[in-house]
DNA sequence: TTCTAAATTTGTAACGATTACAATTATGGT
DNA sequence: ACCATAATTGTAATCGTTACAAATTTAGAA
């Protein structure tokens, strides 16, 4: 993917920072924090600074190429893959995982005429993983 | 509803702020934040202090007579509604919906063998009110 | 009732994520 | 190269929340 074009297609000037910036959310599957984006472009950009990761993260949001999630309450998330999906988060080693939805049932009558602009989905809990050892 | 045996049956010694603080959660379905709280009780017990509020819902929830929710991200907000329910939040006017869940299909293979102790649900957008006004 | 220990409440200060803002630096067109 | 505009940066401020210690209240024993 060339992530240079796909800035552009959605109406975002492309720099170093938003490249960088845009790359490592996309392939770091890990829904990073600011703290961690900043960290981990701190050596390749040495002039970086975390108010550049704010501004340009408000940016994507604003352009549809990225979503934040809150899923516990201290500092939030950043995701560059927009399909929806949920996430759950493994209280035992922290990780979140992204999961895949295929439907929403909720009782009809109470949102007849209501317009849903967004959906989150959050679960706690244990993975898997942590269960077994 | 007899506040003072709720409390107690759930391991909470009572005292005038923890039944006050529960009485205006239980009562009020708006979703306070600890602000709200604040301010409502502030006349009634004058030496309020709002680090008792965040104790008591602290308190509250760790016994599992009140929840917590981050609809959007700055403050949170408390409920002492515990049945299962998702939040829809109106754009416009602000206002927090209850929202009744009939169920929530998942891809299975995806969760199988993970353990879930919370689901939240929250929906953003525009209510049938402020839509057709 | 009075004393004492434990629990509760309170106020202040600290903390951490986020935002405001002004200064500096980079960019693109003429 | 020059200028106007946009992007980046660093510092300071903001705001919700938490830590902590002092003050107050509660409950039980003497």
């Amino acid at each position: 993917m060339n992530i240079a074009h796909h800035l552009y297609s959605n109406n975002i000037k492309p720099s170093v920072q938003r490249i960088k910036i845009f790359e490592y959310l996309y392939n770091s599957k890990n829904h990073p924090t600011v703290d961690t984006i900043y960290c981990q472009l701190a050596g390749e950009i040495p002039t970086l600074s975390k108010t550049t990761v704010y501004n340009t993260l408000k940016l994507f949001i604003e352009n549809g190429i990225t979503s934040s999630l809150i899923i516990d309450g201290n500092e939030a998330r950043y995701d560059a893959i927009m399909k929806k999906h949920a996430h759950f988060k493994c209280n035992d080693c922290g990780y979140i995982y992204d999961i895949e939805i295929n439907d929403l049932k909720l009782k009809d009558s109470q949102l007849a005429g209501f317009e849903i602009g967004e959906t989150n989905i959050h679960l706690i809990g244990k993975c898997k993983k942590c269960l077994t050892k």
